[in-house]
DNA sequence: GTGCAAATGCAAATGAGTTGCAATTAAAAT
DNA sequence: ATTTTAATTGCAACTCATTTGCATTTGCAC
């Protein structure tokens, strides 16, 4: 195993990434990455990213549109999702409430001996600036 | 308009749905309908399914493997979904627990004028049988 | 510089779901 | 009973996010 090469795009990447508030899809990616003239290759972006999130740099997320979107762990606590359907835009939420309320997800369970290993709790609706 | 048609997939897809207390997608919908020798075009399927939903006699559920799952709304309240991994079924959840214990998801939003019209939550993990 | 693993690019495949269109069927009107 | 009309069906082709195979390039290590 050598040291991971660098490169331009995996640079931009994570500066898009470390400079938005949002978890972003490949396509919203590819596009900010136009707008600074990288046009990387799908393929590529995707297998980036997915490498990110296999080191645990980054995590995503898919909704019920069947996109995943992506974004860096930074410090964040664990959190979910807004996604605005009108822009298209995913937004982080406050810290789960699952966890901050500790609430007993057992209780909804068809018996306890169902074994949870994640829960994703996505909302849907317009932000702030579609309204 | 006329009188909705009565057709054979419509029956048995009715009667498939209501003998299942898990949601289902369309491809499970198809290998079961196979076994009682009925090979309906996919196309008729989601055709079929999308208005039951349409009609509020079924609703979907998208999980995060891009798939839908239908069940017959009938008389549950909302309520969410659990997906075993190992099976791929598609289990339903008590009464949603944001609505029983009036949670609000206002606090966890980015902004208060942020309008909420729907909301998903998930749970993935492994069911009883499968352990 | 040579070798080797990592990284890249392209084209093609995958798989759920959709669409256009022609053909069929059943209910309604005559 | 026959015609008219609208719903239903089936097929092929398409969409779109994502993945895969494979050949090529690149850069670190020796």
């Amino acid at each position: 195993m050598t040291i991971q090469r660098k490169t331009i795009v995996l640079e931009k990447v994570l500066e898009i990434l470390q400079h938005t508030q949002n978890a972003i899809s490949v396509s919203q990616l590819m596009d900010k990455l136009e707008t600074i003239g990288i046009r990387p290759n799908k393929t590529t972006l995707y297998r980036l990213l997915e490498k990110l999130v296999s080191t645990t740099d980054a995590l995503s997320i898919t909704l019920k549109n069947g996109i995943s979107y992506y974004e860096l762990r930074q410090k964040r606590p664990h959190h979910h999702h807004f996604y605005c359907t009108k822009c298209d835009t995913v937004f982080c939420l406050g810290s789960c409430h699952v966890h901050t309320q500790k609430i007993d997800l057992t209780q909804l369970l068809p018996s306890p001996k169902f074994t949870v290993e994640a829960h994703d709790f996505n909302l849907y609706g317009v932000c702030e600036s579609c309204r």
